[in-house]
DNA sequence: AGTAGGCTACCTAGTAGTAGGATGTCAACC
DNA sequence: GGTTGACATCCTACTACTAGGTAGCCTACT
């Protein structure tokens, strides 16, 4: 399973950076070291390959999620938390996968979809339940339901990632946070 | 100039709907009806043409902006003005050209890369300007500095209109716009 | 005569994907 | 224990097609 991973692992890097449309097999063979007619091997279709991809990047995204969960912080500390998570993925020259493939969708094997949605629909689902427990403990003040919260939250993430990637401006990425968290939370 | 302005048209559609990777000459070619090879009597290069797109679309911008900020109307009316522009280039099944390219940023050609950052610049500009007039009649109550609300309103709108082609929801979209506008709007 | 705008025909490089063979591993069988 | 067959992994070689871009020609307008 050694070779699989490599190549999930660089076709994850390759559709974060360039996206589904701006890599190829051919990049892929070079990185991991086989030819690219052994690609196929592995994964028949392109499509098979990226529907691998955000499945397990849902996985891992879960992962995360139940970590930041079960953790004895705040909900505002999980926010932070999780917003964390899109900063690493700025660092490392990369859009989110789900926000790439998401721009990219109507290119896609419409196969593909409902994982992405799936994808976005779980980050809401997650959102809107650290802002809920956030508001009943007096935490958070909410000017909408915790799932429209949520739903601007994760906009908000994906959007200064789109724009960073622009601007170069990491700094600005990182204020935005600071200021979307400030923004939730009970003021004096 | 008829011609051309027909491939521009033709291209920014192309490039909003499909992305920069995600479309060809050939394309274009089949919508205006001329051949492949004439498209490059107008713009030699692919990079060339979009190029054009990029300063066009900031200039069709900056007149949307111009109006927007002369009308005679309070500064929340403004946003909500601007936020319409966005909510028009989701109805017709885009993204936002400039956000597009951003995501797709390693992949262009770099001499695009200057007008993509003039164009987030000036959004964000425009934006800190509406944010800092309402916030001296006190209309708006500001958590940060009225630039960082500009960019922070900038990604909420761009990542809004990612979320909204992978999941289809424009409901979504528009309770985030109105999420924003009254989240800065003076309580009570 | 020069230029703008269009054409056919072509080039080179790259695209996803396929055919079929070489090598190796591992388990079942005699 | 050695043979056999199934399967995994990777290969070379290739197909059919698309990409961006070029060469050179034709026509019409000024």
């Amino acid at each position: 399973m050694e070779m699989r991973d490599q190549i999930l692992a660089s076709a994850q890097r390759l559709v974060q950076q360039r996206g589904f449309n701006g890599f190829s097999y051919a990049d892929i063979a070079d990185e991991v070291g086989i030819r690219k007619a052994s690609l196929h091997h592995y994964f028949p279709t392109k499509t098979d390959l990226v529907l691998t991809l955000v499945e397990v990047y849902t996985a891992q995204l879960e992962a995360e999620l139940l970590r930041i969960s079960n953790a004895p912080s705040p909900a505002n500390a999980k926010l932070r938390a999780y917003a964390e998570i899109y900063h690493g993925t700025l660092e490392s020259g990369r859009m989110c996968l789900g926000g790439m493939l998401a721009t990219e969708s109507l290119t896609l094997d419409p196969a593909l979809l409902p994982s992405l949605k799936r994808f976005f629909a779980r980050n809401t689902e997650w959102l809107t339940e650290i802002l809920a427990v956030g508001h009943v403990q007096h935490l958070f003040v909410l000017t909408g339901s915790a799932a429209d919260h949520a739903r601007m939250l994760l906009s908000a993430l994906q959007g200064a990632l789109l724009i960073a990637r622009a601007t170069g401006d990491h700094a600005a990425f990182d204020m935005t946070v600071s200021l979307l968290i400030s923004g939730l939370l009970r003021k004096g």
